[in-house]
DNA sequence: TATTGTTATACTCTATAACTATA
DNA sequence: TATAGTTATAGAGTATAACAATA
């Protein structure tokens, strides 16, 4: 049952996960394509779990923070997100996503059909190796380079 | 030497994938931007292993194809691409990496240092069973959803 | 008629620089 | 002085619609 396998060249590797990356990149955009968002405003969405200031977002979305301001004036005009004061330090704004912004981006990540059916390949033993091997992943990956 | 670890959810796996992919993407992005390329122009340099029609890199690039025009244009104009006319159809224009495109995406490749360093923490059998994995996640992931 | 590549247009994302209000 | 957010600006990516040349 068990073949043993050649093993892979790290260029052979590298090219594999790049593909990859960028498939399940298109995949994300098209989903947040079909709500009418952009990738950026839709990876700005599932960032929010809890009120973030704007440089926090501009941060996690590696970019800067002069675009975060168009970013969530588009999303806020469409009531996805709101503007909070910061209770101690009146420089902040905290932006928050409202209940049509969470169920927006749950809808986003539910249609990623090409990501799903991907998993749905692979069997339950095989899915925890798989995120054991990313797991090991992904101190390397989000190291800034 | 070896516990049985817990079976993660689908969605822990699908944020895992998500947030790889986007780290990748990121790396990829932040190593082009070294040789002036944005993302998109590094896209489409990859893609040129021989001559490519204009219309074959929207396709392959996931976008339509009046953006490929000016794409192209920019590339051509640094002396990275060149637009040849195709002998059999002579609406097409195949496009062509130069030795100085050639040596410009080899080098942003191997520039991506997270994912080379994330691809070096593991050893050659633990390589050899992602690349199992992933080849077989990537029927699912590169069909179009 | 259909297809290839291009142009024109409008919108979004992006970095840089300068500004304001706070700290 | 330094920091948070904004504005102004310019370059690049994106889709849509319309066009010329060719099939």
């Amino acid at each position: 049952m068990t073949a043993t396998p050649q093993p892979p060249t790290k260029a052979q590797l590298l090219e594999l996960v790049a593909a990859l990356g960028t498939a399940q990149w298109q995949d994300f955009a098209a989903a947040a394509a079909r709500h009418g968002l952009t990738s950026v405003q839709a990876k700005l969405l599932a960032q929010l779990k809890g009120p973030v200031p704007m440089r926090g977002l501009a941060t996690l979305l590696v970019c800067d923070a002069s675009n975060v301001t168009g970013i969530v004036d588009r999303l806020e005009s469409r009531g996805l997100v709101r503007r909070e004061p910061d209770p101690r330090d009146r420089r902040v704004k905290n932006v928050v996503a409202t209940d049509e912004g969470l169920e927006t981006i749950q809808r986003v990540r539910a249609e990623m059909q090409a990501t799903h059916s991907a998993l749905d390949a692979l069997d339950e033993e095989e899915r925890t190796a798989l995120y054991g091997l990313l797991e090991r992943l992904r101190p390397g990956l989000e190291r800034r380079g």
